[in-house]
Formats: C-alpha cells, structure tokens, sequence
DNA sequence: GTCTATATTTGGATAGAC
DNA sequence: GTCTATCCAAATATAGAC
C-alpha cells in the first residue's frame, strides 16, 4: 500500500510504516526501509514524529482511535437494544476491525500491527495500549458479563482471555485468508465475521447453555 | 530462565535465546543481549550456530522436533480408538504443548518463541516452519476431516486457520496467565488444556451438530 | 518542510591468541 | 572451545543549508 505520491510526506510514511510494521514487526522495519518506501528524506522521520518510538505510536493511534469508537459505538448501539445476546456484542467488537482492513484508505495492516503491538510484552508500547485501549476492553468485559451472569468472575476472565488473543490473533489473520473466486470484498467480509462471532460464542458460552441460554 | 551456569554454553546460548526472542521478538533480540544475558563471550554465538540465523532456527528445532513428535504420537494413539471424538483430536494437539510449557528444563518460552515464529510471514524462517512443522498440521487435518465429514473442504480451511491461529494465540498467553492461590501448576494446566479444547471444539464443530454430531 | 551530510550508537561477524 | 580485539555494515538521530 504505496500511499499515492500526492499524500503529504507525513501521511506518506505512516501509510508506509503500518504496512512494514505489519509485516516485519517494530523492530524488525527499518527507518530506512520505511523512508525508501515512501520515497521520502530519511530526516523526516524525525522531523515529524521525534523518533522511531514516536513514529510507532502515531501509526497505532491513528487508527486506534477510530477503531475505539466505532467499537464503542456500535456495543452502546448493541446494549441499548432489549433482547440482544452474546453475538450482537461480539458483532461489535469484530464488525469495526474488518470494516477498517477492507476501507479503501488501506487500512488493511493496521489489525495485523495491532497484533503486534498486543504481543509487546514490555516498553512503552504496552503501556500506550493499556492506556489508550484498555477501558475498550473493560467495557466489554462488563457487557459480557452481563450477558453470562452465571460464569463467575475469574472464570469469565479465563474466556475472555482466550478469546481475545484468538480474536486478535485471528483477524490479523484475516487479510491473507484468499476469498474465492466470485465472492465479493464484501461477502467474504461478513462470512469471516459471521464465523468469528459464532466461534467466539460458541467459546464464551461453553458448559452454560444448560444453565443460563436458551 | 538463565541457565544453570553448569551447563555448556550451546546449551546457555539456547536457554537465554529462547528467553528473549519470546519477549523481544527475533529482531528485537540482539546477540550482544543474548551473550550478555547467558554469560559468555559475544562470539561464542557465531562458533556455534553460524550466525544470528543460525541460532534462531536453532532454538526453534529444539523444542519443534519433541512437540511433533508428542503430538504425532499423541493424534496416533487417539485415531487408532474406536469412537474417539473431536475433542480428543484437540487434546493431542494442545497438551503436548502445554505439557512442553510447564516441564522443568524451561520450555515456557518456546510456545511463545513459536507463536513469534508463525507470525513473521516471510524470510527463511517462515519456509523452515513450512517444512518442518507444515505435514504435523496436515495430519490433523486429516483427522478432522474424518471427524467432521459434512463440513466441505474449503469451510472446514477455514475453521482450521481460524483455530490454529486462535490457539497458537492462548496457548502463547498461557504462562502470563496467572493461576489462582492454591491451585497447583498441574491442576492449572489441566484446567487450560480443558477450555480450550472445549473452546476449540465448539468453533469447529459450530453449525454441524444437527446434521453431524449425537 | 525538505534536503545533504554527518555524528553516534549498535549490531553482526571475523581474526587470531590462548 | 573460549577469549580479546576489531572490522564493517546498518541503524538512529542530528546539524545546518536551502
């Protein structure tokens, strides 16, 4: 995802780092590879973002921000509504992610540098995402836990653990999973995210059908 | 986990190494870390492996040679059991990695060193997984294949690559999740390898039980 | 805001003594 | 097999002209 040459050299080199980055981790792109790519002065970098760290977080912040709100968004939208069940929230969190890989601004690698970010154990970065996303996932949490009154707290947690590296890690997954032939962008978006939300409930759900679902 | 200083250093080397690509990533890792950490001199490194490269399929073989063979062993010894179910498929592929990460000679890191490894989408690495780790996942698709005869090829792809990456996912996360007070590490174990194979099952299994399963 | 040029640090790899 | 010392390439960062 080249950035058309017109984009400011600011736009350019996010547009080029979030594509590296995805592909060969924060560490493992290079300032140079990144401004050889975007055609653009390796001084700019650090003209315009301080530093490689400030770079990084740039490129996660920008999308983050969005993919934060339509999350939350679209789980108020989803909450307000009486009757709605386990897929309806899970449907908010997943529809906002794939909406975002398949925009036309090429938002494609952002999952995957998202995936990588939440892998970072350790420095500023996680830090960064514990701030800037962690009460996303909070709210979730609570309205999981809404919807599941009969799974305990540290056994929801156990879940919601499980899901949510499975969920990230599979949606990062999801711009290389080949469509096939004849399906459009958009049917193979809402097939994945149809699978992804079965799959996550079928997993959040496990052992209390019997006992709290209908 | 630093290595008893009484090893050799190959074996040190390796220990450390393993250590920090789990939690730096391969590039973020350098050699002079890794030496540092493992108490031996810098060129030790390229004596014995050649090269960085060298160290980190290294360190991946290692462990990537006793988990194919376990799970392998443990797949075979299911299928050959009249009436063997889809969770126990699951079982011989999760525990053997669960029981890698909790042995005493510091496996921990490796499920996490691997999970970085199937991440890096391109370079040496990737083809070196492809060829050695690539006829282990093929088996077990065979075996859910059988299991799962109503869901055609192209969907039951799909579910594998979703779940293969979901577990790849939790199972990576499965040392940072922390075991509640008086509960032993092998009861925590079991405790994990029992959800997520429900976890793992119910996503497989997900739309096929009227027509497939009792 | 963008460029050239360069400073500075860090990392991978090697030579050669022991 | 291990060490010291060193080389060389690559990476981040900055200075200063335009």
């Amino acid at each position: 995802m080249p950035a058309p040459s017109n984009f400011s050299t600011r736009e350019r080199i996010l547009s080029v780092a979030e594509d590296l980055f995805a592909r060969h981790g924060f560490a493992g792109a290079s300032l140079r590879q990144v401004t050889a790519a975007a055609r653009v002065n390796l001084a700019a970098v650090n003209y315009h973002f301080g530093s490689k760290d400030g770079l990084i977080e740039e490129v996660v912040r920008r999308r983050l921000d969005d993919l934060n709100r339509g999350r939350l968004a679209a789980l108020e939208a989803t909450t307000r509504r009486e009757g709605h069940v386990l897929e309806d929230v899970l449907d908010a969190f997943i529809r906002p992610a794939l909406e975002q890989s398949t925009a036309d601004d090429g938002g494609a690698a952002f999952v995957r540098v998202l995936a990588r970010a939440w892998a970072e154990s350790d420095g500023q970065l996680r830090r960064f995402l514990a701030d800037n996303y962690g009460h996303v996932l909070r709210e979730f949490a609570l309205a999981f836990q809404r919807l599941l009154p009969t799974v305990d707290r540290d056994e929801l947690h156990w879940r919601l653990d499980i899901v949510a590296g499975a969920l990230t890690y599979a949606m990062a997954g999801f711009g290389m999973i080949q469509r096939r032939e004849g399906t459009s962008p958009t049917t193979h978006r809402e097939h994945t995210i149809e699978h992804l939300v079965r799959f996550a409930a079928a997993g959040l759900r496990e052992g209390t059908q019997s006992r709290a679902e209908g």
